[in-house]
DNA sequence: TGCTGAGGTCTACAGCGTAGACACGGACCT
DNA sequence: AGGTCCGTGTCTACGCTGTAGACCTCAGCA
């Protein structure tokens, strides 16, 4: 692709962040990313320390789109609208999904939609300490949910395999969908689980 | 090492989880895992499809000690054991458990373990859809809460950042061990989210 | 005018997963 | 007994990876 007339942490991100979705994630390689800006790949470590970094500003950048609704919903709405923008924005990256479920959210948009979660959850009652333990908690629910929702939407049918051989049922329908692994539904069921959970918890503490 | 006189896929994995249990998840390559077991790396291939395979089978062979305390103790405390157990377990592999926790549990032990998580779970009283949902929602949290304890036991500070920087707080105490990550005691909590969402559910419908 | 330092390039290295052809040895059938 | 087959281990080779270190070029400034 073409390049700017000079090089920019973001623009390389940004790169790298298209380069995933066309290609998928084994395609983020150094070279590979350098080739399509049309420079060297040692430039990119002119930017980024190494590889691993870059991946962090990839995976922040995937997140711009999430929003906050703010301190004007009530908090458990709140929760479920931030995790659902962090989710949805990721899985609009299908190639990369992966790599944002990998990483702590340390980026510009992480660290303000972490901030949300504090927010929402200091608004919920809790005292700090389980401010955050249960922001760890949600945000450890919603990375493996997404890495789960990445595999299943990609190829792995094998979590269903799972919960099949599990049950002992048999394959199609009835309750061919119940076994829908990574689905939105699945997510929110888990999600109403934690903030079930934490709702108590704020009951049993005020 | 020695090598068996005939190559076996469980003794491949056994040697693939000593070595990486030595010499961290890095050194997991098919041609070091050949070297320690004294045989060409293309040897493996006669055992395991690829390497993607071949580590399936090293988490699995983790997970052998993980004990499920069966129907004798009531659905709450059975999946705090077995949770609790897969957790332990993983961790005493800290090379690997970052391998355990990224991919489903479909080995001989990650299969048992899951019967013994839908046993509880029906037990609990939830129909069968919801008991799907809620293991994957439980193996879910406990894969990403693994993950992040072996980075935080590792050298990832990074979470902690995120924690004292959104907010607020200085360094130091007090309150240092509030953002703690990865901890035990952050585990248990957000198990304990979980369980009271479950626990709420089941009471919901009956 | 000359220097300096940042940014881009080049070459090279050690390592990776694995495809494909080959070698050996025991099992089995005639 | 001889021939055949096949499972298992070996060898070589390919294309790829991240990145260290030296080099080159050029804008900005004293």
């Amino acid at each position: 692709m073409g390049r700017p007339e000079r090089l920019t942490p973001a623009a390389i991100a940004a790169a790298a962040l298209r380069l995933g979705d066309r290609e998928g994630p084994a395609a983020m390689s150094m070279r590979r990313i350098a080739a399509d800006l049309g420079c060297d790949p040692m430039a990119l470590y002119r930017h980024f320390a190494n590889r691993e970094a870059l991946l962090d500003a990839v995976a922040d950048a995937a997140l711009a789109g999430a929003r906050d609704p703010g301190p004007a919903v009530p908090w458990d709405d709140r929760l479920r609208a931030i995790t659902t923008e962090i989710r949805s924005c990721a899985l609009r990256h299908p190639g990369i999904a992966a790599h944002v479920a990998a990483r702590p959210p340390l980026g510009e948009h992480g660290l303000r939609l972490g901030a949300g979660l504090f927010a929402a959850l200091t608004e919920a009652g809790l005292p700090a300490s389980d401010v955050v333990r249960s922001s760890q908690a949600l945000i450890a629910y919603l990375a493996a949910a997404l890495a789960m929702s990445v595999r299943a939407g990609s190829r792995d049918a094998r979590w269903e395999q799972v919960s099949r051989a599990v049950t002992g049922l048999p394959d199609g329908p009835p309750g061919d969908e119940m076994f829908a692994v990574g689905s939105d539904e699945q997510f929110g069921y888990g999600l109403r689980l934690l903030i079930n959970g934490i709702r108590a918890e704020a009951a049993g503490r005020s």
